[in-house]
DNA sequence: CTGAAAGCGCTTACAG
DNA sequence: CTGAAAGCGCTTACAG
């Protein structure tokens, strides 16, 4: 390849015979300049190619402009509503908005990238996720008052940040209630990754339900997946073989749900006909394979979150006197579709 | 909010009553400190909570180990198996990568970011898509030799750069020539963005198949989509309408071939028993209101193509004087699925 | 092995 | 309206 070498603003600065200082009023669109001036400066620029260098600059202003975000597997379809909520909101403000992206749940690299993002890259960072073991990372934005940040998803006490969270307790409630309306009293669940705060809470919203209304948690009846989606079809499988066999079971997600029907579809029933199957997530976008009816699901606001995430921090980092920690947890809404019917048995 | 305090290694360096170079040898994990030495400076940062400010360090050592990658529209599904692959690639390499998306086809959007990238953010960036309006951008990146970047999609003549390239012309040719052995002669083409590139090769594979076989292309058998894929459904709907309605349809993408085969459903009509229909990238994520068979369609090596990428640009990056620009070209494959059958008519 | 000093590319009081 | 100078937080020859 070729040298490298950068135009600056010295180069700049030489060509057109003025100071530093002129050059950087210019760029920086300041008043005091006599138009002339601007002129000459403007051309040599655009003469030399020059570009202000961006980390030079924020390192001086302590200002970058910018906004990071960062997920654990952004090629997950269940990203498609935030992501567009964080492009429309990025696209409203005048930050420069980064993605970042975790493979798996690996904490380590988390906290490598909010320490790369959080030591002069970005003014703010937004975090999605409620993976536990991602306490490494609170802990150390917790220490780094220097940034602004909001968490999604995730509720750690300790941490006064900026918080938007969903109702999964009461979603899930609002999806097993939705089953016993339906008459069905043998209701599974087919639960998630373990390891998140959201997996638990919608076990619990679960639990508390079924318990509410007296009705009794067979063996069996729980079911945890692995870290693979796909593992909802062996868990539905396991479900199905039941002496016991549920009339419905609630999926903690839509991917799980749409294994979960497939499993059932294979094995000759149908849904909802001999089982109804309620999801999470409202996710509008499924494998290929899928060919069983739509899923009805609890739909979390999620384009509405990832936008909010943004105009929030612009707003704090716009105006941080005025700003207040926001906490706010976001309701979820039951979409009725297809998966739901009826309990025909006892 | 509090008031924003960094520590700096200034901070460190006082605290532990030794000099700048010293802290900055522990940070950067050179050999030539004195244990005791090192363990104290690490000490204090660890007490301090201090971490090292990537701008200010990537303004001096001209090297911010970082690529970024721009595409168009991050949320699309069709970016399922790029992403893993930029993430895989990232992965594997010591280059934080993070991902920066453009609403729609807007190329002042993509030019900002790719200007705000390339000075002093990333070494490097790749660039996805092939809208033809971006050429500003490359105009730009073609002036500015102080940063590696790959195209993707997009071969710019003038533009000496990493390229790497999919065979539309050809992959389009296979679906056709697929379609043709299964006795098609009636064969329209629904296509996509007319401002891509691959719009136009997918378009010229089309016609020149169609001409080499002697086959006439009908009036209305070439039908544009706009913007939206979902347009596809209505041009379907007008080629069903058709007095010489075609037994086959090529479809740009799947996303636009997904909304064909509900057209055709909807119309009434089986796919592939009435209507042919084939489809190119393999997607094998679709919107959870495709009830319809697998789409036949040409695959490109979309996750490949991401990791290698990554690879390509850490690869030079790192060996600056052995980098030779790469210039690939991908093949495609058919994938037989569902929604091609044999023409049953004339 | 350690430190003082220069410099990366900018911005911003301050003086004129 | 313009420029000289200091400084943002680092690294790296250079001297010792």
């Amino acid at each position: 390849m070729e040298t490298r070498k950068t135009v600056s603003i010295k180069d700049v600065a030489r060509t057109a015979n003025v100071s530093l200082a002129t050059v950087s009023r210019v760029i920086n669109n300041s008043e005091n300049v006599k138009p002339e001036m601007r002129e000459l400066v403007q051309n040599t620029i655009r003469e030399l190619g020059y570009s202000p260098n961006h980390a030079a600059r924020s390192l001086v202003k302590r200002k970058t402009n910018c906004i990071g975000v960062v997920v654990n597997n952004l090629h997950d379809p269940f990203f498609y509503d935030l992501i567009k909520g964080f492009e429309h909101g990025a696209q409203q403000t005048k930050y420069n908005v980064i993605f970042c992206s975790v493979l798996g749940g690996d904490a380590d690299s988390k906290e490598n990238y909010v320490k790369y993002l959080t030591n002069g890259v970005v003014d703010g960072v937004v975090l999605y996720g409620s993976y536990l073991n991602d306490r490494k990372v609170l802990d150390y934005l917790k220490e780094s008052n220097h940034v602004d940040y909001v968490m999604i998803e995730n509720d750690v006490r300790e941490c006064s940040c900026n918080k938007l969270l969903i109702d999964n307790y009461g979603g899930s409630k609002k999806a097993v209630e939705h089953l016993m309306q339906r008459g069905h009293k043998k209701i599974a669940h087919i639960c998630g990754n373990p390891n998140k705060k959201v997996t638990q809470e919608r076990m619990n919203g679960y639990l508390d339900c079924i318990r509410d209304a007296g009705l009794e948690i067979k063996e069996g009846y729980i079911q945890y997946t692995s870290t693979d989606y796909c593992s909802g079809y062996d868990k539905m499988k396991m479900l199905i073989s039941l002496d016991n066999r549920p009339s419905a079971v609630f999926c903690s997600d839509d991917a799980i749900a749409s294994f979960a029907v497939r499993a059932v579809m294979d094995s000759g029933l149908r849904v909802p006909e001999d089982v109804s199957i309620i999801g999470f997530d409202n996710q509008r976008i499924l494998p290929d394979g899928y060919r069983g009816p739509l899923i009805t699901s609890v739909e979390q606001p999620l384009y509405q979150i990832g936008q909010d995430s943004i105009h929030i921090l612009a707003e704090q980092l716009e105006y941080p006197e005025e700003a207040k920690l926001i906490r706010h947890v976001y309701e979820t809404k039951l979409i009725e579709k297809e998966t739901v019917g009826y309990c025909g048995g006892i």
